[in-house]
DNA sequence: CATGAATGAGTTTTCATTCAT
DNA sequence: AATGAATGAAAACTCATTCAT
């Protein structure tokens, strides 16, 4: 019934005691403020200084949890992804067809980014400093890419496979997806639209899967 | 008078002087060189004793021609901008059909920027930066965008009343493909392509255009 | 009775509790690992939380036996000065001669000093702190290296009374051989030598010695 | 007759311009500041603020002309360093008995560090720091002991030869009356002496002669 | 008593900007 | 106009010391 509120007294062993408790609530406290911060401010113009305020305790108790501003926005930047790879995984294995499949993709970007406006500008900008450093890891960068639309790409493969979907390259169709929900975003966030998020993440879906519905009659 | 290209009389006004010439030599090195280094190193990487550097120039001198390092930078940024809107705006005019201002579109953008990428990763970080201020210009980024996509939107109006095309909302496809254009690049920038740029464009344009495409029989 | 040592009551003054044993236990075991970590980092490189782990406690346990980094570098300087103040005296005063009692102050600080190479830069580092601070404590110093040279002086004066020494100032010879000693360590330490410690020593003694001799025939 | 001084107009080639000048004028001024500034507080305690004060520039000018802490405190104690041997080497060379010599060392020693005792102070904690680093460059040190001692050294040599020194080992001897000279300094520093320096650095030329003279009859 | 998380003063270093030459 | 030496504000990071548990 919820080990951790059962408990009784703490064993020794696989225990989670206080200390831990608190740490993680410290670190979860600085990330969170770190993602703020580095979403308001960007990476160089955020001071630590700042994420402690905004966390709520001195600037050496950063240095406690995270050894450099670059470990601390490292760890902010992974926790986004991590949180927004698990939200595309789950909505896309939902789907049944590859057009729930497009829709869940772009529907679960859109809103993680609309409604993590600050995550999204770290995103962004992490993107751009990668684009900038000519030898970025670019493992790092594909493998990211990779995580987020491979089960969109499966998804089309076999639409195409079973004659649900025009004879299209699977990757390209999955990355141009990926591009244009992050783009609608970023539009968003930059210039605005007239549209709810809903309605402009539906065009999108509808537009590419109009792009990539059978020839008809071609099946079969 | 000499250097005088406009003629007439040597008189204050439509004259350029030799030292107007030098002058607009000095900023346009001073722009260029600009654009390599913040291209390379980023906004607040790049010194500017290495943007002075790079022109050839005295750290002083760049403050003769810029009031500081943001102007500079900005100075950057808008000639960049104007060039891929003059770009834009030729390739899109030339076409005649939606098919065809789709695809010069498409392929203005990507080659420009796979051409220029110091100055598409001048752009990402302007974009980033401008997403994180919350009270950025909108009316600038508005203003450039709706430049850039004014043509395009212009020939998708023409052909949906023409019925060469489905009845879609001409704004948010021209966005859309303004989007795909940038990611694609993006991506290739960042993780490459198994593809040529070319392949890649025309694939963009493929896609978009066949969901864009009027349902058959729908005309007339 | 029980624990304490002194006997007599178990009264407040003289008892030696358990408390008092531990927290005995406890300084020297700080003492000891301030030694290594002054002498391996110097001073200011030192840090109590480096102190605190050589001694296998928490950092905050430190400032239960001593209440400043300064305490226990002072405390740790102030126990070897003591040791080799011992020492000295020790070896000094079983000399019955003047040679035997110079030898024997070369051989004890040369050999402790030897021995102890943590202490020894933590001594040399404090001379020169102590040299540099224009206000220091010269009385300290003084008072240190006078017990240190009383015993040899001592024995230095009686010689020079017997006419078994050239008629020198017996406090300038002492402190020669003081510094003569410090000076080999030192050297040997930081350039090493191609002979051995007693080596050393012995080359030292004889060289003062031959020095101090008495011009033949000058006795009676 | 000086070119410095004659100059006329300053030729291309070979001429010291101004900044030259100015730059020079600079670094030495730094260097006499930081000597100063090391000398009274140490390394450590010693802070760039401080140096630059006592230069009369600003904290940013130091690093224009040195890169680091580090860099000029090592440009501070090479210039003292270079100083002291060149010292040295002049009064040496120009002795032509090994008594001569040995007192001209003791004395050339003893008078510089007494009359640059920010110097002595940096020179003392430049050896506890090198002592105290067990991975130290034991080169750079034993190479700068060397380049001091090898004049003297060479001196007591030829007197062994010649029978005009008892046949002692020159380098122990070398090396003892270069560290009695540096305790010397060292103690009349720190605790001061009764007897003016003159007095002082005769006492140790007399003492080491007394035990270097040839054994009498011992020569031929 | 012991602990170690939290603090924040203090230091080095960078670099946009100024200004005398 | 051009220069580049000088400036000093700003920021990351360290660590002695404190104090609640």
């Amino acid at each position: 019934y919820g080990d951790s509120l059962v408990s009784g007294m703490s064993g020794d062993s696989a225990a989670v005691s206080k200390e831990d408790v608190v740490a993680e609530f410290r670190r979860r406290s600085l990330v969170e403020a770190a993602q703020r911060v580095f979403g308001e401010r960007g990476f160089e113009q955020a001071t630590m200084e700042a994420i402690a305020e905004a966390a709520g305790v001195a600037k050496g108790t950063v240095y406690l949890y995270y050894p450099s501003k670059q470990a601390i926005h490292d760890a902010t930047f992974a926790a986004g992804m991590a949180d927004i790879e698990r939200l595309i995984q789950e909505h896309v294995e939902r789907a049944t067809t590859a057009r729930e499949a497009i829709e869940a993709f772009v529907t679960a970007r859109t809103e993680y980014f609309q409604q993590h406006p600050d995550f999204f500008r770290i995103y962004v900008a992490e993107i751009a400093r990668e684009v900038a450093s000519g030898s970025a890891d670019r493992r790092t960068c594909h493998v990211a890419v990779d995580r987020q639309t491979r089960s969109l790409q499966t998804m089309i493969e076999k639409a195409v496979a079973a004659g649900d979907m025009r004879p299209v390259d699977p990757e390209s169709v999955a990355l141009t997806v990926f591009d244009m929900s992050k783009g609608l975003v970023g539009r968003r966030l930059l210039i605005g639209s007239k549209w709810s998020v809903e309605r402009d993440a539906q065009f999108l879906t509808d537009l590419i899967w109009a792009g990539l519905a059978p020839t008809r009659g071609s099946k079969r």
